[in-house]
Parts: C-alpha cells; structure tokens; sequence
DNA sequence: GACACAGTTCGACAACCGTCGTATTGATGC
DNA sequence: GCATCAATACGACGGTTGTCGAACTGTGTC
C-alpha cells in the first residue's frame, strides 16, 4: 500500500477520531442511510445534525471543515444554511481499506 | 446512538489517525488477511510489521499499546518477541459502524 | 553470572487539536 | 439601510500527541 494512500487514510481516520466530530458525521450517516442504499446523495441540513451536541457554532463549523478536508462529507449552501451529505467515494474507502487492506 | 458507543468508535479511529500506526494494523490486517476470511485468528511476530517503518523502539512500542487499548488487536508474548493479532470484534465493530450507523 | 535481544517505562519537548470569544461575511426580510 | 440569522475567520489558550533518548525489565544463550 502507498504512502500517499495510508496519508490520505490517516487523515480520514483522524476526521473521526473526535467524538462530536464522528456523532456529526454519524448522524449524517444515519439521516442519509436510506437514500445511501439506493446509491444516492441525500442532502440534509447542518442544523439537523447537531441533535444533543452542545457546541458553539465556531466549533462546528471547524469539525464540518475537517471532514470535508478529508473527503468525507460535501457541502454547499442553500440560502442562509448550510446542506452536508456523505461523499458516497470517501466512505467506500475507508469500508475497503477494513475489509480487504490491499 | 450511545454516548459510550460513540466514544468507543471515536477512540478506535483515533487509533488509526496516525500514518505510522495505520500503516502497523493494515500490515497486520493484510498479513492475516486468508485466515480472517476464514474466521480465524492470525498471529504474527511484531518485528514483521515494521516494514517500511522507520521508527525508535520506545516509539513502536507507544503505538502497539495504543492500538491494544483501543480494541483493535491483541498482544501476547512468546519468548523475547511480541505477537500480533487482530481483534476481530473491534474490526466488525468499525465495519458496522461505516456500513449502518444503527 | 554475563551478555545480547525485544519491549517497556519515564521524562522531555515541539507540534498539533478542540474549544471558545469576538469580529466578520452572506443572505433574507423589514 | 438596518436587523437578524447561519456560518466563517481569526486569535488565543490549555490539553493532547508523536517522537525521542536514556534507563529498565524479561527472556534466552553462552
């Protein structure tokens, strides 16, 4: 396995590796679980997902920045909101990399 | 989802946040690749996992423990050297949480 | 016992991370 | 224009992490 693909991994990982961090992206998996399964994008607004997070709002938009820096989740506006979904190619990475470790 | 729950997955990516670490478990995990397609336990001498890896002793050492405390593998002694195993619980514990996010 | 070898423990230090407060931008509505 | 709301940018600060060197433990060999 290359280096630049452990990196890229490793940065994954980290983006996960904090416990609001992943309970965001969690959540986001969760909302996006049906539409996932048919292979498509679920949009979903960032104020949806910080259900029982208490965070001030420099702090999440720091975590939201991280995981999608490591190519896990992808965002864009909508008016004055933000809409997250689950970048359907980062996640299947990081299933690969656990299932086979080629 | 759990509080514990999160934490507990939280602190297993932490584990593998770190390239020097991840590149020691995906070692492991593509050594005991045949025998975890099988259901079983493959044990492996440490020393073998180093590949590529240029780290000081107390270093490796540090890492091994952290991938232990998080429930991703499992150390036992033989003689002088260390032996490697992957948890498989922790693994399908990882996988599940990427796969459904219950 | 003396030695060598594989890991561990301890202490140190620079680098990084998580969170916050404050200030700022961008979009909407009055 | 002004107010408001959602999010971002910046700077700060304490806490954590990754790595190392030096000293130590445990195991096997002579």
């Amino acid at each position: 396995m290359a280096k630049d693909e452990v990196d890229r991994l490793a940065r994954m990982f980290k983006a996960l590796s904090n416990p609001n961090r992943l309970r965001l992206f969690m959540n986001l998996l969760e909302e996006s679980k049906l539409d996932l399964a048919k292979g498509r994008i679920h949009d979903c607004f960032l104020t949806k997902l910080l259900g029982g997070l208490e965070l001030g709002a420099p702090t999440v938009s720091h975590h939201v920045k991280e995981l999608s820096d490591a190519g896990l989740i992808h965002t864009q506006r909508e008016g004055k909101q933000l809409i997250c979904s689950v970048d359907p190619d980062g996640l299947a990475q990081l299933k690969a990399a656990l299932t086979v470790a080629s």
